[in-house]
DNA sequence: GTTCCTTTGCAAAACGTTTTGTATGTTGCT
DNA sequence: AGCAACATACAAAACGTTTTGCAAAGGAAC
């Protein structure tokens, strides 16, 4: 029981030679050797719990079938789990395995790690950060196939995967302004970034469709936290024209502006309808109301890259490509027709 | 550049054998070859930028180099990320790397999976769980060294770590006792867990020791959740007798205790003081003011049981240890002495 | 009865390491 | 000078696969 069993015991075992039995279980090759003996080899195989050494066949094949996967951060945002279980679902289905690896912001760990996967002949690499943001690679990944995930490229001939953020700013005033409100804010990110930038280019966007604007006045921004998100919506609503909606930035921030509502009286959904972006468990599920919020299709486009990267593998000629993933609104209770 | 280079194009461009490279880069063999030689072979080394090729070492010294780390639920907890650092940390810096797997609630799928990372002939394994509890884990992993990671396994001979529940309860206790307060209570999970049995006793002794204790009254159990807090905070907090300080089991039935405590009118931390479990910090910093809690120690627990795990490879007769982490408290604005 | 396929099976080489055992010189000692 | 002891380097085997090329056996066609 204790040692491993070989492919050279279920050749003795089975009365045949290694070759045939490689062959038997081969499925491609299968067809060069007789079917009784197939049936004869898998049976025996099975009998003494033959598993195949991956370790040699990758040597001999040059093909490990594993994919690395290195990202930041994967501590400090719940997103990670979801783009990794993406991923390894993705992996698992073509019969592969994934090798995590996360250095933090320490630049000259993420290249020892990434060393160290090539070593372990990784077939590929996902390239993983934890917000939408323009990166440069480091260039040992020149060396292995790379997909760039939640995050795109300066080298464009790396084939990434983001958010559709535009599109997500874009269903959040469809949503506002199709539940009645013509008096809209919204609070964003004061960082420089492409999730800052498209949201609230897609909410402009969705509001000029139906003949609305976002004055200068109806717009803040803060840092990205429940406290900034708190004080931006403490802003927006002592004005005198208080208005009856606001798109967060995030769900934190949005749990920030559900602190102010609570602290000025007013009531969610009812005085005021609040839209978020992340779609965290943790926090629409938990707010009170539930929050209404734009998901992160973060385990879409953990699948959509292993997906990609397996596809480049087998085709390496194949064009790359820089796609957007839609954000699904998931709606909770946060939403209401303005009071009236 | 395209081609790998390998042992055999560093001995060709040293003149000398692969033997002699082997032991000029084992650092244990070195001894073996001339320094002089030592120092030329790793200058042509590093020149030709040669790295090692791990299949084949693993293959040829039965070591991989490889841990597998097989988690359920991954997606739906924050807490994977933080234990998966830990391990890969722990990992990284013993020259390992880790392959992670996630197969949700699908208990076939889970042995797959295993059956795959053997087939990888990782060097060892964690059986990680997302809460604390009681496994029996799949008989595949009797072929390979195992770790249970914040859960126990029926089978003593497994050595497993988990997060000191009681010691958590105590500590909480210990806060709330020595502020002043004199009248608290506990939100407790309803499950039949060891987090809910550990902490309400902890908490129990905590009290215990100042002559204090905790009366039915003041014990409300609920579904570990939002609204369960909710619910259960405003049942105790209707009392006449209100309590001024509140033991929530979790960081999510604390987020509820406050929305409870909001709806009556109620100031935290001057009228109620609050301490939760697990330093959940996208609830706990978010909370307003800040909620003072007890931090779970995942990413600890996940060093632990790779240092745990690689010390039985190195010894397998090493015995087997059940070891708790210590749940530090982290103090922000929840608690203070009680009105009066 | 010879030739020529086809089917079925096997031997051997290769993937890139590590390690054991051995060969060659070199030094030190008597 | 002779011999042991040592330092240094190498050849070869092994790890467990996969695949190529070849051999043997059995039929079919002439």
């Amino acid at each position: 029981m204790a040692t491993k069993v070989n492919i050279r015991d279920v050749a003795k075992a089975a009365g045949v030679s290694v070759t045939t039995v490689s062959h038997a279980l081969s499925e491609a090759h299968s067809s060069r050797v007789n079917a009784r003996t197939v049936e004869h080899v898998k049976a025996v195989a099975c009998d003494l719990g033959y598993a195949p050494n991956r370790l040699a066949s990758g040597l001999r094949n040059q093909r490990s079938q594993i994919l690395g996967i290195v990202s930041d951060e994967i501590t400090t945002t719940p997103f990670a789990g979801a783009m990794i279980q993406g991923a390894q679902d993705a992996a698992s289905e073509h019969g592969h395995l994934l090798m995590v690896v996360n250095s933090g912001l320490d630049n000259e760990l993420e290249r020892q790690e990434i060393r160290a996967l090539q070593q372990h002949q990784v077939d590929g690499i996902i390239y993983a950060r934890m917000f939408n943001q323009l990166v440069s690679v480091p260039e040992e990944l020149q060396a292995v196939p790379t997909i760039v995930l939640d995050a795109t490229s300066d080298n464009p001939r790396l084939s990434s995967v983001v958010p559709d953020e535009f599109g997500a700013g874009e269903s959040a005033a469809e949503l506002l302004v199709s539940a009645g409100h013509r008096n809209i804010a919204m609070i964003n990110n004061e960082d420089d970034i492409p999730a800052a930038h498209g949201r609230l280019a897609g909410f402009q966007a969705g509001l000029d469709r139906h003949g609305m604007q976002l004055p200068e006045s109806r717009l803040v921004v803060a840092y990205p936290s429940t406290a900034g998100g708190r004080e931006a919506a403490l802003e927006l609503l002592a004005g005198s024209e208080r208005p009856t909606a606001l798109f967060c930035f995030n769900d934190q921030m949005a749990m920030g502006a559900y602190q102010a509502a609570g602290h000025l009286g007013l009531n969610i959904p009812d005085d005021l309808s609040i839209v978020g972006v992340d779609n965290l468990e943790l926090i629409a599920d938990a707010l009170w109301p539930g929050l209404s919020t734009m998901a992160l299709p973060h385990y879409e486009m953990g699948r959509w890259a292993v997906l990609k990267l397996l596809s480049e593998l087998e085709n390496p000629g194949a064009p790359r490509t820089h796609e957007k993933i839609p954000c699904p609104l998931v709606e909770r209770d946060s939403v209401a027709p303005p009071r009236n």
